[in-house]
DNA sequence: GTGTGTGAAAAATTTCACAGCT
DNA sequence: AGCTGTGAAATTTTTCACACAC
């Protein structure tokens, strides 16, 4: 229980979303043999400003030394406690599609605090077969992984269509935390997290950007 | 050029990050023979507010009736212009692990404004093999598929150790827009775009999401 | 009457700039 | 002297609530 200033209400969403970044590049560091790092060094790294990490880190406590920098081990382990990392997370994967079968593959779960403990179909063709080192098994396992396993994160990698379905299914079993790669919005109970992975969308907003620098090399009518 | 307001500078960033959403949800109803939406209905859909919703399009123009709603195909129209969607953009996919030959393997780019022109490896004895309908090139075909196909987009899915010399190697080409799903922030020239796809990033957020409630629930001292 | 479009208020996030600790 | 931690300012985003067009 090391944790105080990290249990605390109140750290920011914004916040949140960029301490995983933090993070991996703290693994870097340590990696690399170097213990002791500079906002700006840890900034430039994880790709942000060194005045937003500070302020980012600030809502963790105080973890630097003024006119030297921050300890990377300590900060590494304070990030992980804060963000609950400290043990593994049991994930499902729900859908042995392309993209299903390439997240049961993906090696990244094992070192970030995530362990996969079952991959799940819908289609009864599908169970029994065996991908990246487990066994597909139908959606009725679910209750049982949860009680067992302690199944705590559901992952959808299934077509939209299903997605509510196994949504649904996932909450029955008391799986509180969705990732959802379909692109389809999933209604669930308050209570329930879910956060969403789109390809299609990024790509949209990519395109936006790319018409719009279009547009303006176009069109030379600029206010300095 | 009927995009008049559209081109206008100045779409709040939040809200191009929305609109795919819109898109989304209004290529369903256009599915569903549905041909006048309300700003209530839609942003259900899209599993946002109504008042943030109707913000977001103001800032399109008007293209909603008072009293009535929205007319689901001009709106969609309109969406897809000022994301740059009315024609294809040229998209390349890099690194055919079991990420890149799932995502090259993905339907949803036809249907959403893209298309996959080719599927490139660094790797020599991955080149020439099939997947998905594409042979896969090696990295020195970029500059060709820039000038000949109008290539614009790239996807990088190489692990994170080659995904800044693909950046590079990219950039050289003259693409200046990049999805990147490796775990390694990229760094580029001013003018490219990047944005970033990170399962473990995600996942880290609903583990912090989840501790909180476990902790939340585990204490009960709380201010009502 | 109904539901959009929008100023104004509120909230969240980012940036600034410097006091304060080592 | 150097770099963090942080109030305060600036900016962005969200929410509110209602005038206004149909």
């Amino acid at each position: 229980m090391s944790t105080e200033a990290a249990s605390r209400r109140g750290v920011p969403d914004a916040t949140v979303a960029r301490l995983p970044g933090y993070l991996r590049a703290l693994t870097a560091f340590v990696d690399r043999g170097i213990t002791s790092v500079s906002s700006e060094e840890l900034a430039t790294a994880a790709g942000v400003s060194p005045a937003k990490l500070r302020k980012d880190l600030s809502h963790l406590g105080s973890y630097g030394v003024r006119g030297v920098g921050y300890d990377v081990a300590r900060l590494a382990e304070e990030i992980t406690d804060v963000l609950g990392l400290a043990r593994d997370w049991p994930v499902a994967i729900v859908g042995m599609g392309n993209l299903g079968r390439a997240l049961a593959a993906y090696r990244g779960f094992a070192t970030r605090g995530f362990k996969v403990v079952a991959v799940l179909d819908h289609d009864a063709r599908l169970v029994g077969l065996r991908t990246a080192g487990h066994t597909v098994q139908p959606m009725s396992a679910l209750p049982r992984l949860v009680a067992d396993e302690g199944l705590a994160i559901g992952v959808i990698a299934t077509p939209p269509g299903s997605a509510q379905l196994v949504a649904d299914q996932l909450v029955a079993a008391g799986v509180r935390s969705i990732l959802n790669f379909a692109p389809q919005v999933l209604s669930v109970p308050p209570g329930v997290d879910v956060r969403k992975v789109d390809l299609a969308t990024e790509l949209q907003i990519l395109a936006f950007l790319a018409q719009q620098r279009d547009l303006e090399t176009g069109a030379e009518a600029e206010v300095s």
